[in-house]
DNA sequence: CGCGCTACTTAGTGATGCTATCTAGTGGTA
DNA sequence: TACCACTAGATAGCATCACTAAGTAGCGCG
């Protein structure tokens, strides 16, 4: 992947999956494909595990396991009480952020 | 600072003063205080002049030696080709990764 | 002389995404 | 059987980057 993409999507990815997980609650494989779809497309699976298990960590998710009909068993994510909170920090300091950014062009 | 933003800054900052100085070629001191304008403001001086010396090193930008009128003499940043090249990508980076973040919404 | 402003430097810390590799289950196929 | 592809997740070590905190240094003013 670009270098400069990468940086910048450092404390944006965070965002961007527990977005996803507000919208439906699911497992990493699915964030996974759901990412690709939405041409995060470069994005190492490594990446997203552990991002997941970050955010479960800071209680801004809940998880539950769940059988899977082809592969090991599933990890399901859900946003919680403390995520939804984050997830409005998350989208006001975006917003902010590149309103200064398209303002500079 | 928010730990959010800082960890959004990632990436960002670089190309932000980089910008700054495709305008016009200038010292540190007045990128702090031009970032501080731009909202900007709660940047560290110390992360700026780290900045500085890391796109120096990267050779993105050439320097050049000045006295100043009172206080000990600055160091002149501009922009190279290299650095041009630079901020192309980073504006185009940026613009892809924007737009997919707002898709989201 | 001490204070404030200008101007830059350096050492160490923490968060985050990356690479690479590993474990594990299921089903298809040569 | 032996192998491969796909699903699903875990882990170790690395590089980058912004931050904190402290220091060095020159100048003018009261």
């Amino acid at each position: 992947m670009a270098k400069q993409e990468t940086e910048m999507l450092k404390g944006i990815l965070e965002g961007v999956v527990l977005h996803a997980l507000s919208n439906e609650s699911t497992h990493g494989y699915e964030i996974v494909s759901w990412l690709r779809e939405k041409g995060f497309g470069d994005i190492a699976e490594g990446t997203v595990y552990a991002l997941l298990v970050r955010i479960e960590q800071k209680g801004l998710v809940d998880v539950a396991k769940a059988p899977s009909e082809k592969g090991p068993s599933r990890k399901i994510y859900s946003v919680n009480q403390q995520g939804n909170q984050y997830l409005e920090d998350f989208w006001s300091t975006w917003g902010a952020l590149s309103l200064r950014i398209e303002n500079l062009k």
